[in-house]
DNA sequence: TTTATATACGACTAATTTAGTCGTAGTTAT
DNA sequence: ATAACTACGACTAAATTAGTCGTATATAAA
């Protein structure tokens, strides 16, 4: 629990590659994967997600790659891992589909507490936080 | 990912259950179980471990049942989730066993920083943070 | 002293989630 | 044309989490 999966690691490993590019070069899925030893098509699906979420900009053909969309420190923390792995909380609580202890659950507020904390925390830090 | 196990839900969800108690007063598994539809046996397991890690006292035979051990207010949280499923931090960064990207990883510090803020946001909270 | 009801605990299976692969299509510089 | 990319869904594999089962031991009460 409390562990970011690879697709984040992943993800930010690639970010603070592009990062240290040069403004306006670009890097392929390829070169990434292969500097830091990651599964290229893996590294490529989550190339293309951080593109269709606009964080990177993907440039198609034999000379493309991706690169930056904005500046790191305009994404936060929690839209970031919302993008990789969608709706965050460190406990969704099962009660999605017919639990049965709804009723009886006498936790939920206190887990809703956590959830919060956790929250604010990654809502105050952005991408640049963590690959700077 | 940040999403507390099963297995935290219930013991949370078992202390809470115990606090409500009178001094002295036992509940058993099966009770708990019960009220909560949690799966017993599961249960069973969950309160075993926690009165190894002396958070509550087990009494055997017939009219036994588990009470608490301590005030919830002297349990961190950080050492109930390490009790409940091993060193926490949000990444272990897979480099346990041979990680081949160790020396060309570039996100290694920065993810720590992660950890340790997380680390200190649940050592400031304790069991009674959340349970009450 | 037998029975019912507890805790204790390891081994096992099932379900779910995460990780990784593959095939195929579209884009563009050379 | 073709080589080197991105795009993307379907698929398989691996790992983790959830839950079950069998068996042993403790103890209160009939």
């Amino acid at each position: 629990m409390l562990k970011i999966t690879r697709k984040v690691e992943y993800a930010l490993i690639a970010l603070r590659h592009l990062q240290a590019n040069k403004e306006g070069q670009l890097s392929s899925a390829k070169e990434i994967a292969e500097t830091y030893g990651i599964p290229q098509e893996l590294l490529a699906k989550i190339l293309q997600r951080l593109a269709r979420e606009d964080i990177i900009i993907a440039v198609k053909g034999a000379t493309g790659g991706y690169k930056l969309a904005t500046d790191p420190n305009t994404i936060n923390m929690t839209k970031f891992f919302e993008i990789m792995e969608g709706p965050m909380g460190i406990m969704d609580c099962y009660f999605d589909s017919g639990c049965n202890h709804l009723h009886s659950c006498t936790i939920r507020t206190p887990i809703n507490r956590i959830n919060d904390s956790i929250r604010s925390m990654f809502n105050k830090m952005t991408l640049a936080d963590i690959t700077y």
